[in-house]
DNA sequence: CGCTTTTGACCCGCGC
DNA sequence: GCGCGGGTCAAAAGCG
C-alpha cells in the first residue's frame, strides 16, 4: 500500500528495469532467438535486439541498501531465498564479493556480499532493488527477524524527501543474530554516485545508536537520489509488469527509523 | 530430480 | 582508443 509509491518509478520509462531478470529474463530470450547456437552473440543477442526500443533516457535504477553486519558468517539470512551467481573479487579487497539474486520468481532484488578488507568480521551486504513478494514463509530460519520497534508507522516515510531515495521495505530482516547476538549492524542506504570523489562520502552519516549497550548498532545513512546505475545493458527489458506493489515490511519499520535519524 | 553453487568467459562503462 | 574493473551469464558439478 504505502511502499508502492516509494518505488522507483521516478520515470515512467524507467520503472521496467526491475524485470531485467525476472523469471523471464532468461527464460524468454532461450525462446527468443537461440537459434543461432553461437554461444557469445547468444548473450547480448537480446538486447540488441529490443535495442529498438530502448529508451535513450537511462531508467534509474533502485538505489541501494547497505548493510554491514559483524558476523562470522557472509550470509544474512534476511528470510529470502537466495541465488548465487556469481563471485568477484574486487579491487581494495582481497575478498571474492559474491552476487546473488532472490529467487522469487520475478523478484528483481539482487545483493552483493563481500567482506570489509580490514575486518574480517564486517560482512558488507549491498541490497539493490525491492522485494515484490512477501517473505517466503518456508524459509523457517526467518524466526522473528521482524524488529520488534514501535510499529508506529513510521515505514510509510520511509520514503523520504529525497526523492528517489525510495524505502528500504526490500523486507530485509537483517538477523545479525545469525552468529547470536553480536550483531552489531552498520547500516546504509544510498542512491549511490554521488559522483566519486572523496566528498561524496561526506553524506554518509553513521549514527552510533546507542540504544542498547549490549548490542551497539550503528546507522548510516546515504542519500541522495542518482541512478547508482546507468546501465544500459539491464534496461531493455520492457515487460510492463505492475511490479512493486507490496508494502513495507515489519522490520521495515526500524529501517524508516534509521532513515528518519535520530 | 530439482535446486544451488562454482567457475570461466564475456560485456559494458569509465578513466587515462 | 585502450585497458581495467565490475557485474552478469550460463554450463557443469555438487548436494539434499
Amino acid at each position: 500500500m504505502y511502499g508502492q509509491d516509494s518505488t522507483p518509478e521516478l520515470s515512467p520509462g524507467a520503472t521496467n528495469d526491475d524485470n531485467i531478470e525476472g523469471a523471464g529474463f532468461v527464460s524468454n530470450r532461450t525462446n527468443d532467438e537461440i537459434d543461432d547456437d553461437d554461444p557469445f552473440s547468444k548473450r547480448r543477442r537480446m538486447e540488441l535486439g529490443n535495442a529498438d526500443f530502448i529508451p535513450v533516457v537511462k531508467p534509474i535504477r533502485e538505489p541501494r541498501v547497505v548493510v554491514q553486519t559483524l558476523s562470522e558468517v557472509d550470509i544474512l539470512d534476511d528470510g529470502y531465498r537466495w541465488r548465487k551467481y556469481g563471485q568477484k573479487v574486487v579491487r581494495g579487497n582481497p575478498n571474492p564479493r559474491s552476487y546473488y539474486k532472490c529467487t522469487n520468481v520475478g523478484c528483481p532484488v539482487r545483493k552483493h556480499v563481500e567482506r570489509a578488507s580490514h575486518d574480517l568480521k564486517a560482512v558488507i551486504t549491498t541490497y539493490e532493488g525491492k522485494h515484490n513478494h512477501d517473505v517466503p514463509a518456508a524459509r523457517s530460519s526467518s524466526h522473528d527477524m521482524v524488529g520488534p520497534s514501535a510499529a508506529s508507522g513510521s515505514h510509510t516515510r520511509i520514503k523520504l524527501e529525497e526523492s528517489d531515495t525510495i524505502s528500504l521495505d526490500l523486507g530485509m530482516g537483517l538477523s545479525s543474530n545469525r552468529s547470536n547476538g553480536q550483531g552489531k549492524m552498520l547500516l546504509s542506504e544510498y542512491g549511490d554516485s554521488q559522483t566519486h570523489t572523496s566528498s561524496s562520502n561526506s553524506s554518509f552519516k553513521f549514527v552510533n545508536h546507542t540504544t542498547n549497550p549490549s548490542a551497539p548498532v550503528y546507522y548510516g545513512v546515504l542519500s541522495n537520489g542518482s541512478n547508482p546505475y546507468g546501465t544500459s545493458r539491464e534496461n531493455s527489458r520492457s515487460d510492463g509488469r505492475p511490479s512493486l506493489n507490496h508494502s513495507s515490511y515489519p522490520c521495515s519499520q526500524n529501517m524508516g527509523r534509521i532513515l528518519m535519524g535520530p
